[in-house]
DNA sequence: TAGATTGTTAATCGATTAACAATC
DNA sequence: TAGATTGTTAATCGATTAACAATC
């Protein structure tokens, strides 16, 4: 997946910022402005403005510049930005191109579907392992974006998740919080976690929580608001 | 579900604010509280401080303290909460109790899974209709919360969508801004989407997205940035 | 009363927006 | 040069935190 780089916009001293300079709520933006450069550089889209990328990204066009203007200076004025460099240099800021290997935990409806869940490979992850505690699953084969790999029972949880950079857990909530210990325990500082329940985990490990319920509770609370408001 | 309310800590002047009052980032967090609670309740918890329940929830009591204080004031000082009131509480806030109608488009792997999570009925919501485009689905029979679904064409969307509420795009990316438009158009007015493209909306329709790849590529980009400072 | 804990205020922090000088 | 568009600054907005008076 790796694409050589374009030339950089003139010879610009191309400044970057350290990393930890970078504001939370930008980093969770990048994956997005990534995307629909990616987008374009498909439809053989060479330049595209500020304005234009804003609108395909869903935010406004002041917070797109200061968004790029964290990484560095990419752009040329009264042009744009170059699709093909810009798009490059994201993906480099947010490490694709060196694949991260991830091990998913709790193989039932949902971490099925993770594990063979096409867009992973896309964004440069590699699913190394699934475990299971449940006999009945350990030994089944699942298609994974390139091949296919054998449930792992939970013994074999600890020496997987060693060779992983990414934990992530489908796990009932009950069990999660034990999975998650493990997953500490073999290392792993960066853990993604499916199950409602709030994770404790020591210092200097990262925990993103998805929350279907919790997703659409907060809709149903916008629906009440909206009903409240009109009546 | 519906609980009966225990009584409200002594014959205080419950100031309920308007819904439209409270903050969105207070709104994400009180389904955390929520599901504290019920975990206090289910272990026979009467009364909980601000500091007990934060740390359940994963903030800090302040902010646990703000938060409830944009609903009302329910505690008592120097004691704390009633667990089972203030839960019931919350729920009416979140709308819990009045069953809220999910319709489900596109049933692959995660639609699958989103189906037949268990979650969902525990949170209210009532999954009246799966759609699909592929007549090699179309017909087979999913186990949702309470009973069975089977899997209907896309031609009945608009059918199916006008009796429900809330609608979830579990499709390709492809797919997604055709099926958005379509359950708009079926008069839903709010949508939660696991394709990872922006979706066009006419005001007054409430999107969330969930991404996988996006909060993997986040844990990634946090990986890097702590590699870099400790090198 | 003394100890505990809420609800609220004020201070801080971080993120968004608007505007425009720099410059292609 | 004239028109376009970036990168950055300053102003605004919203969310978090700390502290404490109110009060059980």
């Amino acid at each position: 997946m790796s694409m050589p780089f374009t030339q950089p916009p003139a010879g610009r001293p191309t400044r970057l910022r350290r990393a930890c300079d970078v504001p939370g709520a930008t980093v969770s933006r990048l994956p997005l402005y990534h995307r629909a450069l990616g987008t374009l550089r498909d439809q053989g889209i060479q330049t595209v403005s500020s304005q234009r990328l804003a609108e395909l990204s869903g935010v406004t066009s002041a917070q797109l510049r200061k968004d790029l203007s964290y990484l560095g200076s990419f752009g040329t004025r009264g042009v744009g930005y170059q699709v093909a460099y810009l798009h490059s240099r994201i993906a480099e800021w947010l490490g694709a191109g060196s694949d991260l290997d991830v091990v998913i935990v709790g193989i039932g409806n949902l971490g099925h579907a993770l594990a063979s869940y096409r867009g992973l490979a896309e964004r440069g992850f590699r699913v190394i392992a699934l475990i299971d505690i449940d006999p009945s699953r350990v030994g089944d084969t699942v298609n994974v974006g390139d091949g296919t790999l054998r449930i792992r029972p939970l013994g074999e949880l600890l020496d997987a998740a060693r060779r992983a950079k990414i934990g992530v857990i489908a796990t009932p909530d009950a069990a999660a919080q034990s999975v998650c210990d493990r997953l500490v325990e073999a290392g792993i500082r960066n853990i993604l976690t499916f199950a409602p329940g709030v994770l404790n985990v020591p210092s200097g490990v990262e925990v993103r929580r998805v929350d279907v319920g919790l997703e659409l509770q907060i809709l149903a609370f916008r629906e009440r608001q909206h009903r409240a408001v009109s009546a």
